[in-house]
DNA sequence: CTGAAAGCGCTTACAG
DNA sequence: CTGAAAGCGCTTACAG
């Protein structure tokens, strides 16, 4: 900067002004400037703005990639965040660290970012609490059980599920299944996105007369493939299913062909919140409740970029639908 | 730390030495100065140190995420590697950008980042051009036709399509096929993983006097699943197939059974690279050799800090194999 | 062992 | 419209 106002022959200052567009300045002045600036190949030093501006423009993505899985969802969504951050002048970062509220601290008191983009959100996370308390500007993907005074981006797995419902009722439906991913370990609170599904599953076929189990298993294709096996023996009622747990999804399906069920004629299969590349990966491939990555991802950096920026203004809440998508793994009931 | 040196009566210059353990400091000052921190909750600011340094412990990940898919393999690496970064005082920022050099010095030309790693590289990569033009501290996961200067670290592709071979022809089997995922859109260069696993397998098959057709398809199930159907028509006499290529695996393999093809019966297939995640997708699981994703992340981390730190210093050049991992899908050839 | 001071590359009142 | 100067939070010769 300092050789470039040389060259243009003017203070720093000026050149500040014309590369941040924060004064008015001299058109011959600006000229001049920026001819010096091509000359030279000069870019403005992140670092230094940072100090002097006391902002960084980073954003940090905190992904506890530790516990679970890494689903295409996720990444789909990390790429969408990453590049709406690039577009609005962010960089993203992501972070990959537990669970722990301590390493939340570690990350946003070395000032290093300006706020801060939480996944994986438990109903009561101690990580909300922290970055609350330390005024960390933050949004979550996801929701606590509470969401007074949270900005958040969250799908809406209650609509979701009971659109899943309402598309297996109209082909006949009655017996229903529900197969989440569980709380993953140690985790007394909850994970979102599982509570709330079971929540709404239980109650949508209990008002609607329907019959409704749950069942759980981990997040991978051998595990899938057990419980079908399992699942065979014990649920020979049940027609239709709901399946949160993309991981298990196409070691589920196998494991009922294996078992002599056949997908879609003796049960019909809807997987929720998935991609359909992994949608894809099972055979059949599956009728699917798309999980709207993309957009939250653009409008999960949005909230955060809007928390620091404009504190004051209303929070950003935003719930959102996963969209069906027709594949080969549900059908009318027979008979 | 202004706060910290009045409260514990020392300049900030002494805090500084305590914080970074940079010079001898008095134990009983120490002390205090500890105590004081810990009093005030201090932390560095890792923005003033970045600027006094000319250096900010931030190394990028490059990877153009718009043009291949986002693998669980790539996922896995990339966790790795911020987990090792960690380690070692750094942050790693991940990047999706393009595979334009352009945006390469867009990145690095505001001295944000202290070097870079490189994936998803060409044969003939202008990234590498012109981030050795920049004089940009850099490393590769993955690598160029010509390695010379070049600091990396890259699957052994060579070795690993060797020894599915061997693995193969000890169960007997003569006709081979290998399935790629092909260069991608518009990459005249290649692809290196490609271009090397084609090459490798030209050769073996020819050394060996062994039959070997080679054949690619887009990375997704849905491609494998034409692909397959393909594959029984014209290519019966196949009984030994490596597919590198994990998203089309597991459609490729629903797409056989379709076509009343057996797996392991008929067809023995080894997947290449993958993940045992991504194998176990796939009814029956692929039996596999397991891309070395979290070494290969812990060493590329490596790798760039070492460049970045002691560039005088011999360039680290590390080739790793894949490790055979037994499933469901290889056996013994028929009669 | 400790401190005063310059400097890292910017931004931003303030003065002109 | 332009510039001189202070300051952002650190680090690091240099002096003592």
């Amino acid at each position: 900067m300092h050789d470039v106002a040389q060259h243009a022959n003017v203070s720093i200052a000026t050149v500040s002004f014309v590369v941040n567009d924060s004064k008015p300045v001299a058109p011959a002045t600006r000229e001049r400037v920026e001819q010096a600036m091509r000359d030279l190949g000069y870019r403005r030093n992140s670092v230094g703005r940072a100090l002097a501006r006391g902002k960084t423009f980073i954003i940090a993505l905190l992904y506890p990639a530790l516990q679970h899985h890494f689903s295409t969802t996720a990444v789909r969504f990390f790429t969408s965040a990453a590049a709406q951050a690039r577009e609005r002048g962010y960089n993203l970062v992501l972070w990959p660290i537990s669970n722990e509220a301590e390493q939340v601290t570690e990350l946003t008191a070395t000032g290093l970012v300006d706020g801060v983009l939480l996944m994986e959100v438990q109903l009561d996370d101690s990580r909300v609490d922290e970055l609350e308390r330390r005024k960390t500007p933050f949004a979550l993907i996801g929701r606590t059980r509470d969401t007074e005074g949270i900005a958040f981006v969250d799908v809406d797995f209650e609509s979701t599920v009971e659109a899943a419902i309402d598309h297996l009722m109209e082909l006949g439906h009655t017996r229903f299944a529900l197969i989440d991913g569980g709380y993953g370990s140690g985790n007394l609170s909850g994970y979102g996105p599982v509570a709330r599904a079971r929540g709404t599953f239980g109650e949508v076929t209990a008002q609607r007369g329907l019959s409704g189990v749950m069942l759980t298993c981990d997040e991978n294709s051998e595990a899938g493939r057990e419980l079908a096996a399992e699942f065979a023996l014990e649920h020979r009622e049940v027609t239709a299913l709901l399946v949160m747990n993309e991981h298990a999804a196409p070691g589920f399906v196998a494991g009922l062909r294996r078992a002599g069920i056949r997908i879609p004629d003796d049960v019909s299969v809807i997987s929720i919140g998935s991609s359909t590349d992994m949608a894809a990966m099972a055979d059949p491939q599956l009728t699917l409740m798309i999980s709207p990555a993309v957009e939250l991802g653009r409008m999960g950096v949005d909230a955060i970029i809007e928390r620091i920026e404009n504190p004051q203004h209303p929070l950003p809440q935003t719930l959102l639908a996963c969209t069906f998508t027709q594949g080969g793994s549900a059908s009318r009931v027979r008979g």
